[in-house]
DNA sequence: GAGCCGATATTCT
DNA sequence: GAATATCGGCTCC
């Protein structure tokens, strides 16, 4: 299922369910936009092969990388492909689902919640020490869970600069 | 609502 | 030292 090309999965992922019980707390968010990083994307972490902070996303599919973005916030991915190939897809934003009470504790407002990659990871309490862990396993505090997918979505190529590819690709769930 | 800016970690040149 | 897969607060309409 998550072995395939991240442009490939990334729609599908809309309409999951990623659920966290980090903190002995449960909170939970329907994903309505993601993100897809592929190996060949110059634009990727994991373009130019396996080094460093990387290593997450040349490893099994459905593990769940996370990094730091521009100092201050968390972002969090989920590793797809093949093992072997570098590939993830993004967590941009979602509805929250469960634990509304929590988050907004978490984030200190009760707006605006999950509406952006680093404030998704912080309403889910997602921070380095989750690196790498299994999001399919029953016990790992973030796991990922079938929903009901979307009546459809867009997408949105971000249009690049001088550079053949346009990707990122971002996927964006239509609302109901 | 759009646009600028500062904060700050990590990687890369 | 510069760049970056960002956010929130502040302006100025």
């Amino acid at each position: 299922m998550l072995a395939r090309p991240a442009e490939e999965l990334a729609p599908l992922l809309l309409g999951w369910r990623f659920r966290s019980t980090v903190g002995g707390r449960a909170t939970e968010v329907v994903l309505a936009e993601v993100e897809a990083y592929s190996q060949e994307d110059p634009a990727s972490h994991s373009y130019g092969g396996p080094r460093g902070r990387n290593l997450v996303m040349y490893g099994p599919p459905g593990h769940l990388y996370v990094y730091r973005s521009y100092g201050l916030h968390w972002c969090a991915n989920v590793v797809c492909g093949p093992d072997g190939y570098g590939a993830a897809v993004l967590l941009r934003g979602g509805t929250a689902t469960e634990g509304r009470p929590t988050m907004t504790e978490r984030r200190g407002r009760a707006e605006h919640l999950v509406d952006g990659p680093g404030k998704l990871t912080q309403a889910l309490g997602i921070d380095r020490s989750h690196n790498g862990i299994d999001l399919l396993a029953a016990r790992s505090p973030l796991r990922l869970l079938l929903g009901e997918a979307p009546p459809g979505y867009s997408i949105t190529p971000r249009i690049g600069i001088t550079k053949a590819v346009d990707v990122p690709w971002r996927f964006v769930a239509q609302h109901r």
